[in-house]
DNA sequence: CAAACTTGTTAAATAATTAAAAAAGTTTTC
DNA sequence: GAAAACTTTTTTAATTATTTAACAAGTTTG
């Protein structure tokens, strides 16, 4: 007995998840479904004591909505944004909020066999430690960078397992939970989309700003992942003819003229010939304290890191510029860490598109700086576990106790 | 009374313009009704001879399936396909076939006014001739290049109206009939995701060569539009550093370096500074027959036209490099008057792939040559109002003799 | 040639919507 | 400034739509 009553009231959860405070009315209009239904399934949804009702909203003109949410104990997701360097952990609830403090660990996503251990008793760890039952925990969801086949669960750059096996499916088996995976670009425009300057858009780009230069696509009000998954390769479309040679094996590569790997080095050589600024060239060799340090002299008013900022950013705006050719997006998201520095990236973008691209295209576009700066792709992670509860919730259903193969 | 079941009668008939021959199992998966219910309302529609049995398919490992068709004189469309010099009017029926032959018109889209009114007239003409009465036709797509607001029905380019007064209504008031426009390329890309290359590909990218170079865009199984409607502005992202003035007031745009247009000039420069070619320089001053010399001198193996095309492909390949690095598409497919040169093109862009393009990403992408040629910008107009076939049908109800002021 | 599988048919059960009216606000109008 | 008119939300009952389930009829596979 499937019950589709069961498959609508996971779908309000899934609903309430991604927006508090929704009214009966606008959960029917989301879910399609009759007034009616819905009323009678939340009614049920409250009897179960997994929704509450949030008092009355404001009225639009006639009778005031009662709204509701869900509860945040209801159940909960493991979160992981992985980069080069550095591994984060989180256990996360039903109103997005960390159980308890973030598990940082450094993995170096080159030795495969190692890493991959590592990190599931890690994640093992974290729910242990977190003291809630496993059974409250409906999946995992991992950020990473590299060539990621969401479906096939197959990372081809990090983290690939001899014969292109599954690490979605070999995690699943370890942790005993559903295991999902998505590119951390990706991931930061999923949190984009749900919580963050992407709220509501139906076509945006998120840029991510980080070591790289990512890119997440919002497209007809979802992720678009491409063919293989592996859409969103901003930072190695060839755009420039600078004849310098990218990792990637190519020239002219967008990366080559922007990031803040970039910046980075073009802030040492700069101080190394004798330019005047507040940056300290030994602190500058670390990753994470130079990043530290660039955004605080940005903040500072340091004219020279402004400077560099803005080249990066006048660059970042030539691809914008493509990007508004080929998918006209509402909106333009800077985000990722890069996104730190704040206004500062507006202007050189804007003046890229004023020279490089045809005005009624830009016209409506509207750049903006993402405000879930570091923690998107962590809250990007989570919502990717939600994404897919349809799935979840009928294997729960299906299976007693998980058929984890499956996955 | 709406009664559902005429809504699913109505995606039943639409399903079976898009693809003829399909079983009640096949339709009732796509429609996502059950079968006894797909069955019910296949069988009625059968009863009122809207719909035909087509036989048995072979097996797939049970009991064959009855197939059933839509009946050709069921409705009726008038599909308009404009470029900037020769628009072409057509009557077609639920088979994809031309009730008579093609009107061909010379209209200049620079003069609004009388354009718009010598179209509107024709239209009408076209109509009238066919012999069909009126209320067998359900509407008129039309295909022009230029921006086009699809929903607004105003085409900022061409033909716009004071005021930004929509086009498709004036038609819409005018002519009796709902009114759907949209670009060319657009247009030549649902073509071949309905009936071509395309066909049921999640993700392509259909190739424009036309005069310019434009672009369709399939993502996620539907033709993608943008934010508002202006998406596929492929000849004009900013690839080349060549100094080169565009039209559009930019340089270095695509369309700088490959499109018809630029082969017909250089192939003009060519042999006026004494290359021999079996190419003419008189007829290449005419459009039309520019581009069919051009054409013949590409299949007859005249050195110096393949050059040039070689060239405008390697080019055109290098904007394709681009493509896959932003949407991973799964087929790229070259359509387009242009198209009729063949295989030709398929090498210099393959060579610009792999000079321009990451390996893991092009190794599964397929470039096809359309072979709907010519007739993809028809076809797709054609598509377009049964695209919106579900809104037609709805208003039908709705209204009496129709309520055009709505559209 | 039996097992497995796909398609086709029918009747009974259930799920979901519609329609109509009540309740609770907001805005307009005199 | 209060009643009328309009909106939106909530409630309930009646109707209709859709699915499920069980079985029959062809095909293929091993």
């Amino acid at each position: 007995m499937t019950e589709k009553r069961t498959v609508c009231k996971n779908d309000i959860l899934k609903q309430l998840y991604f927006q508090e405070n929704l009214s009966c009315v606008d959960l029917s209009i989301i879910i399609e479904k009759s007034f009616p239904l819905t009323q009678k399934l939340i009614e049920e949804l409250v009897a179960d004591n997994l929704v509450t009702e949030t008092g009355y909203a404001v009225s639009s003109g006639g009778r005031r909505p009662l709204t509701y949410a869900i509860q945040r104990n209801v159940m909960y997701m493991v979160a992981v944004a992985m980069d080069q360097f550095v591994t984060k952990i989180a256990v996360i609830d039903m109103q997005n909020h960390l159980v308890s403090s973030v598990t940082r660990i450094f993995l170096s996503l080159t030795e495969t066999r190692s890493a991959l251990q590592v990190l599931i008793d890690k994640i093992a760890g974290a729910i242990d430690t977190s003291g809630i039952p496993k059974e409250k925990f409906i999946g995992i969801g991992i950020g990473m960078p590299g060539f990621i086949d969401v479906k096939k669960g197959i990372n081809y750059s990090f983290l690939s397992l001899p014969d292109n096996e599954s690490i979605t499916k070999h995690m699943a088996f370890q942790l005993g939970l559903p295991v999902f995976i998505d590119n951390d670009s990706s991931l930061i425009a999923l949190a984009e989309l749900r919580f963050g300057a992407a709220k509501g858009a139906r076509n945006a780009m998120v840029i991510n700003i980080g070591w790289g230069v990512g890119l997440g696509l919002i497209l007809n009000g979802a992720l678009y992942r491409g063919h293989e998954g592996f859409a969103g390769e901003f930072s190695h479309i060839p755009l420039f003819l600078n004849g310098k040679l990218c990792w990637c094996g190519k020239a002219g590569c967008l990366e080559t003229e922007t990031s803040l790997l970039l910046i980075k080095e073009r802030a040492i050589e700069g101080i190394n010939s004798g330019r005047v600024s507040r940056l300290n060239t030994l602190s500058l060799e670390n990753h994470e304290t130079a990043y530290q340090e660039l955004i605080k002299a940005v903040q500072e008013g340091d004219q020279f890191t402004i400077e560099l900022f803005s080249k990066a950013g006048y660059n970042i705006g030539k691809g914008v510029a493509v990007l508004i050719h080929l998918l006209n997006p509402q909106k333009i998201i800077l985000s990722g860490r890069g996104s730190a520095a704040g206004k500062i990236w507006e202007a050189p973008i804007q003046q890229a598109l004023n020279e490089h691209c045809i005005r009624r295209l830009f016209q409506n576009t509207n750049i903006e700086i993402s405000d879930l700066g570091l923690e998107a792709q962590l809250i990007g992670a989570a919502a990717l576990v939600m994404e897919n509860y349809n799935e979840i919730s009928f294997l729960k259903e299906e299976t007693t106790g998980f058929e984890l193969s499956q996955l």
